[in-house]
DNA sequence: AAGCCGGGGCG
DNA sequence: CGCCCAGGCTT
C-alpha cells in the first residue's frame, strides 16, 4: 500500500480535534483493564447510549474481575437482561473465571492471550490492548472501518478477507510514531461516530478532510450483500394457574439460560390470546400465544417474582400484553 | 465463507 | 419500514 499522506500532520489534526470534540464516556474514566473489557464486550453490536446504564450498574455490582468470577450465572444474566446477545454475558462470565484461574486476576495484554479468552475476537483484543494498555493494535470497529474506507477510498467489502487486511494494515500504519494508541484510536472512533457517520457524512466539519480520498463518501464502506429477511411463525403456551406462571428455561442456542414461554403445537381451531411480531437477526417472527396447560418442561414461578427473571424482551412483552388484556375482561 | 445470535434508535 | 450498531462463535 502506498501512503502519500503526511501521517504526523494527520495524527496531529485528529488528536487536536479529539481533545476539543471527543466524547466523554464512562469507560474512558477507568484504568481497569477488566472494566475496559466489560465495556468492549457490551459494545459489540450495541450502541453507546444503550450500553451506558448497563456498564454503570455492572461496575457497581461487579467492580473487580474476582467479583464477577464469584457470581452465579443467574446474577450475571439478570444484570444483562434487555441488552441482547446473551451469549456475551455467559462469555464475559467465563472470561472472568479464566482471567482469575490462568492469569491471577490480571487481564492479559498479549494479543494471543486475549484472543484465547471467551468472547474476545480480533476487535475486542485490539480494543483492550489500545484502550486499557495503550499498546499499538488494529482497532477496527464499524466506525473505524467506515473512516478508513473513506479516507483511502477503499471499495473492497469491509467484511471480506481482503477488505479486513487492507483496513488492518492501514490502521497500523496510521498509528506509527509517537502518538498514543489509546488517544489515536479513541479519536478515530469518535470521528466515525459523530462526523464521518453512515450515509451522508459531515465533511464540512471534518478535521482531516484535506487528507480524505473518498470521491463519493456516502457510498462507502462497501459490504457484502446480506441474507434476506424470512418470515416465520411460532406458537407458545401461556399457563397462569393459582397465581403462578409456568415458564421454561431455554436450553437451545437461542436465549440459552433465559426463561421463556414454552413452544407448543398450534392448537387447531383456537384463536391466540396474544399475537405479536418481533425481528430477530434475519427473521421476522410472528408469535402466537395460546392458553395452555403447564408444559412438561416448564416450572411454576410466583406471579410477582417472575418479573425479575432474565427473559427475552419479546416474551416479557407477550406476558405484559396478556396481563393488560386479562385485566380488561 | 456463511449463518446465527437481540435489541433499540433513527431516517 | 429498513438500516446500523465499539462483533464473536459455530458450522
Amino acid at each position: 500500500m502506498v501512503f502519500t499522506v503526511d501521517i504526523p500532520e494527520l495524527q496531529c489534526n485528529l488528536a487536536n480535534w479529539f481533545r476539543r470534540e471527543g466524547r466523554s464516556l464512562p469507560w474512558r474514566d477507568t484504568v481497569s483493564p477488566y472494566l475496559v473489557a466489560v465495556s468492549e464486550i457490551m459494545l459489540q453490536q450495541t450502541r453507546v447510549p444503550a450500553v451506558i446504564p448497563y456498564f454503570l450498574r455492572w461496575a457497581e455490582k461487579f467492580p473487580s474481575v474476582q467479583d464477577l468470577a464469584e457470581a452465579s450465572e443467574e446474577e450475571v444474566l439478570a444484570l444483562w437482561q434487555g441488552l441482547g446477545y446473551y451469549s456475551r454475558a455467559r462469555n464475559l462470565h467465563r472470561f472472568a473465571r479464566e482471567v482469575c484461574r490462568r492469569f491471577g486476576g490480571q487481564v492479559p495484554s498479549g494479543e494471543g492471550d486475549l484472543l484465547a479468552l471467551p468472547g474476545v475476537g480480533d476487535y475486542t483484543a485490539a480494543a483492550v490492548r489500545a484502550f486499557a494498555f495503550d499498546l499499538p493494535a488494529p482497532v477496527i470497529d464499524g466506525n473505524i472501518a467506515r473512516v478508513l474506507a473513506r479516507l483511502f477510498d477503499c471499495h473492497l467489502p469491509v467484511d471480506s478477507a481482503a477488505g479486513k487486511k487492507f483496513l488492518s494494515d492501514a490502521a497500523m500504519k496510521l498509528q506509527e510514531g509517537e502518538i498514543s494508541s489509546r488517544l489515536w484510536n479513541s479519536a478515530l472512533m469518535d470521528l466515525g461516530a459523530t462526523v464521518c457517520i453512515p450515509g451522508e457524512p459531515a465533511c464540512g466539519r471534518c478535521p482531516v478532510r484535506e487528507f480524505c480520498k473518498a470521491k463519493h463518501p456516502s457510498t462507502l464502506p462497501k459490504k457484502k450483500a446480506k441474507a434476506e429477511i424470512t418470515r416465520i411463525s411460532e406458537a407458545r403456551g401461556l399457563c397462569f394457574l393459582n397465581g403462578k406462571i409456568w415458564l421454561e428455561k431455554s436450553a437451545g442456542p437461542r436465549w440459552k439460560g433465559l426463561w421463556i414461554l414454552p413452544e407448543i403445537e398450534e392448537p387447531p381451531g383456537c384463536e391466540p390470546v396474544v399475537c405479536l411480531e418481533y425481528p430477530i437477526t434475519r427473521y421476522k417472527v410472528t408469535m402466537r400465544v395460546f392458553d395452555s396447560l403447564p408444559a412438561p418442561s416448564s416450572e411454576a414461578h410466583d406471579a410477582e417474582a417472575f418479573q425479575n427473571l432474565p427473559m427475552p424482551s419479546p416474551h416479557r412483552r407477550a406476558i405484559a400484553l396478556w396481563m393488560s388484556s386479562a385485566t380488561k375482561k
